[in-house]
DNA sequence: GTAGAAGTTGACATTGACGTCAGATTCAAG
DNA sequence: CTTGAATCTGACGTCAATGTCAACTTCTAC
């Protein structure tokens, strides 16, 4: 497929898929003309270079991570360096606290939220408090 | 406590504490020559900003946000108007997908991980395989 | 009062993943 | 071949929190 269908495909614009390429997460064959071609691999790709790009990982981690990471089809085509290992330890704890702190975040959200539906309780009008 | 205080015990550098300030996140008397002068409150008070700029929440809303919730204290000092609960009802899906795409990252990392692990294991150069 | 630490405001720089636009080229269908 | 949609490269803009530096003022301990 042509970058306009990943993008369609993978809810990424166009713009970040040559980022991606620029910065070395995905791969595309060319057409002579020198256009982009896709395979069904690349959604799937797409889809999990968001997710660690959502988790705070920057394009080099991801870059060095990615390799070492199990696709669909097969085996990865890397093994983890030490070094490497080591970086992704401490990308783990961070989300890990990452987490922590989201769930401490959806609390105070919940509360305030609760809080005004205590406050301003749906009031169908029919019934007095 | 003065800036530098709270800089230390929050975590947070001054300058951004002074940024939060301009943000209207945090107020602060001040000495007669000028200088911040904060409660012992601040430091919860910063430790909850930087939680919720954390979970991906702007300064806009935090600010929003902040009053609505209950302090350490006491009572909140505003209830959330319906618009307000609207915008943290969709942060909060925000943040429960995060929670999920965090987890998803982690598991990548894990098994980049432990596949390095497997291969590379501890070997304590009494041992061969 | 004086020295040095700490604080003040203001401005500019940075970072990284994009958005956006321009101008040229290629592709696909008739 | 032509035409319009899609794609290409390259450059510049953005956003938001924070770093950093400069020049100045205030506080604190002696």
């Amino acid at each position: 497929m042509r970058i306009g269908e990943l993008a369609r495909r993978s809810g990424v614009s166009e713009r970040s898929l040559r980022y991606y390429e620029a910065q070395g997460l995905l791969r595309a064959e060319r057409t002579p003309g020198g256009h982009r071609e896709y395979g069904e691999w690349a959604v799937d790709r797409v889809v999990r270079i968001q997710v660690l790009y959502a988790a705070g990982l920057n394009s080099k981690k991801i870059a060095q991570l990615l390799p070492c990471v199990r696709d669909a089809d097969g085996r990865p085509n890397e093994i983890a360096t030490p070094a490497l290992v080591e970086t992704l330890t401490a990308e783990r704890d961070r989300i890990n606290r990452m987490i922590t702190d989201l769930l401490r975040s959806r609390d105070v959200l919940d509360e305030v939220i609760d809080t005004a539906s205590e406050n301003t309780i749906t009031r169908p009008a029919s019934l007095a408090s």
